[in-house]
DNA sequence: CCCAGCTCTCAGGCGCCTCTGAGAAAGGGC
DNA sequence: GCCCTTTCTCAGAGGCGCCTGAGAGCTGGG
């Protein structure tokens, strides 16, 4: 079976085998991060620094979706789009867009079951989004048959598509950074996560401030989650935190 | 069989054949003990002294991973990952990066399966995160085929990804210098090692304290593992210490 | 334009971790 | 049994990691 860097199941095709994505970015350095981020999945991954080179490796790749970013130096990232559907009318993609851009265009195209993240994003939301995407499209499932059960960690459940999460079925509000921290925790329950790790993934890539805020929005977190009941969120003194179900 | 030196069975690639690990640092006595250490583990490791030679190094030896020091003379160690990056996709990177220098620049460098430690390490540190990084990219696996049982010795169990140390099913809180002397103890166990051993292994390279402190750490040690048991923790006067099953 | 929620910085403080030194205990040679 | 060496234990100082509260900057909505 087809494995994420991390030990979980990978999402796949309904066949099994590797997904497959193609990064589109101009930025070397951003290009490589997302193609990392996107390995570390489980995925198949090419990258491309232009429009041309997209194209061309589109065709060579066959990807289940494509990473891109609206700005490119030879073409438009919706040009990019178009020739891309000509040949491969199947393919996902998710936009990557700078916040002041302009978001009509964007709303236009993503009717067509495509969506897009602003810069600067955090590589949990781009992966999240990608994993929607894929999901949407019928393109992924879950490498067991039976029903998806989500993100369930002991009695604490999170429903992405919501954006709801409850304990012992008590609805629990969150802040977006609270519930994208949240859900990198429960992403990888049982395993401590450093807070250099937890600030790669939750936070921006451009985040300059120190991991100082991971335990900060580590103790919003408590309070919220663990306030009153048997702890869930662990400190583990010169490592990191960890969830655990209550019991083990 | 592939073994390290220690007669430990090796981790290997999955075709049973030696890892390869490129070491790149200018410092010429760090790479030496960094070197030193990795062929212990039965490891085929070759050095590197800055980004050029690590990059001709890197295509000659098609490393599975690599151990790389952030600052080299002649270029960033980014600049280096990404051009590792387009010749070798699959190559694991562990950086090693100061401790007071701009670890914010590290913060998205970790996104993929990558991994750092921060100057100074103990070897301990470095071999492990090795391991770790090289175990979850599927490059590793356990010389024999049975599923890996982690770090077993006896009835003490030791999870490394939760940080998790039980013996007889009973949880053990350990600080993060009891827990690496601990692990080097598992993974060398009935054989005796010496505190000039464990100090070089399991305390930073520029320790300037004495022998001493083993002694201190393994009787704390001893207060959490083999209290009101039949110890397992063994004093070898004159030579060192040895860590052993009860009934062995 | 004001208000509310979110995010992040700063600084204080507590508690754990690490290491030192001195003295007690144990082991081995004679 | 005596003495020397090695090892163990204890107490404490210092440092650092982590947590928390207060508040400032920002943004989006009313």
């Amino acid at each position: 079976m087809n494995t994420t860097r991390s030990g979980r199941p990978a999402l796949t095709r309904p066949d099994g085998t590797a997904l497959r994505v193609l990064v589109v970015d101009d930025d070397p350095d951003l290009a490589e991060v997302l193609t990392g981020a996107l390995r570390y999945e489980g995925w198949q991954v090419r990258a491309a620094g232009d429009g041309a080179a997209a194209l061309a490796a589109a065709r060579e790749l066959a990807p289940d979706a494509v990473v891109l970013d609206v700005m490119l130096p030879d073409m438009d990232g919706f040009t990019v789009l178009r020739r891309l559907h000509e040949t491969q009318p199947e393919v996902c993609v998710l936009f990557l867009t700078a916040r002041d851009a302009v978001e009509d265009r964007i709303a236009g195209l993503t009717a067509g079951g495509d969506d897009y993240v602003t810069k600067p994003f955090s590589l949990e939301e781009v992966v999240a989004r990608l994993r929607g995407l894929l999901r949407r499209a019928g393109m992924a499932r879950r490498p067991e048959p039976e029903e998806d059960p989500g993100l369930v960690v002991g009695d604490l459940v999170m429903d992405e598509d919501a954006r709801e999460v409850t304990r012992a079925g008590e609805l629990i509000e969150l802040s977006p950074t609270e519930f994208e921290l949240l859900r990198f925790l429960m992403r990888n329950p049982r395993r401590v996560l450093s807070k250099a790790q937890i600030l790669d993934r939750v936070w921006s890539y451009d985040f300059g401030g120190r991991a100082h805020v991971v335990e900060l929005y580590i103790s919003y977190l408590r309070k919220k989650i663990d306030a009153g009941r048997e702890p869930m969120i662990h400190t583990v003194r010169g490592a990191g935190y960890v969830l655990k179900p209550v019991a083990g």
